[in-house]
DNA sequence: GCTAGCGTGACACTCGGTGTCACATCCGGC
DNA sequence: GCCGGATGTGACACCGAGTGTCACGCTAGC
């Protein structure tokens, strides 16, 4: 799947076809652009006594949305992503800027928006690990698997304390 | 910094230097090679009793002491990796590998090599995210904040159930 | 109608990466 | 001592990605 082939598929020019998408993964990718505002979005908008754990999986919610709409592109685009190594970077790199825009909404929430903390951070990036660990389990079952209790068992995996079973969370 | 100039530098033919690292962001990101097994193999070295979250702290150490080893190399290894948004992606991608062989460490400490829970998984990636997100803070600020103490509040941020100050930790 | 701006296509060019061929060296067996 | 393979290296040729530049055609405004 040459450059060429995209463009011609496009029914446009290399050069134009480039001129669009700057890179032949922006192309891909352009599917999850606007996810990260849209879910930072969904935060602000929870109750501000709610704890942030249970506001970034609530706000993960307009994310897994999409995938039930339309399950079989969803799982098509997921396992390309996953399968391409250049696509897979890419996309990490694209998520990796989600992490502050997340934990500024955090902080936005706790009334400092001025003044992000390192928890809040670190729980805006863990919150995002869960869904790609449940992405990873979903797209591995075909898709068979159902996408919000792994991601509620990936939350609540941290929740009661990051610790295991081996030493049964506090309280 | 083109092939050509690297291979010269190296003293070697570009088909060499090409040989020898497969890829030019190799030749930087060999600098990691080896750390997952290394913190693998510290993982399983813990005590069987530990919990899962201090036994993932303990492991990591072993990545911080190359930080104190050389604190000048790391650091500029380090924010070249982060500034560099092709070095950035393939290192994330590489990470990316970290966390099953993490997990799969965790199973075999609990007794179950052979089936790794989501739990595990999830632990293994946030451990990681911590890890990323102490690293991102002690390169911003030149080295000069204390590496241990910033993954220490990292891991803390999490160890105390997932939530935030809105839903006050059990210390 | 003329011009300024904009989208598009057609190049030329650089660079990363792969594959192939040739040569040179080393090393064990007869 | 010689030979044959294995290995390391360099010199290409080649392809695809990405950038920059130029020319053309369109529409809008004076």
């Amino acid at each position: 799947m040459t450059l060429d082939d995209l463009a011609s598929a496009a029914g446009v020019s290399r050069s134009t076809f480039l001129r669009y998408f700057g890179t032949k993964e922006d192309a891909v990718l352009a599917a999850f652009d606007g996810q990260d505002r849209r879910v930072a979005d969904a935060l602000r908008a929870r109750p501000a006594d709610e704890d942030d754990w249970t506001a970034l999986r609530r706000a993960l919610d307009t994310v897994i949305g999409r995938y039930h709409e339309n399950p079989e592109g969803a799982l098509a685009t997921t396992r390309l992503v996953r399968e391409t190594p250049a696509l897979c970077a890419r996309h990490l790199e694209k998520q990796l800027s989600w992490r502050p825009a997340l934990a500024e909404a955090l902080a936005e929430r706790a009334g400092t928006p001025e003044s992000v903390t390192v928890g809040q951070t670190v729980r805006a990036g863990a919150a995002l690990g869960c869904l790609n660990v449940a992405l990873d389990h979903w797209t591995a079952s075909d898709g068979r698997l159902d996408l919000v209790a792994l991601l509620d068992e990936a939350f609540a995996a941290l929740a009661a304390g990051a610790g295991s079973e081996s030493a049964p969370a506090p309280r």
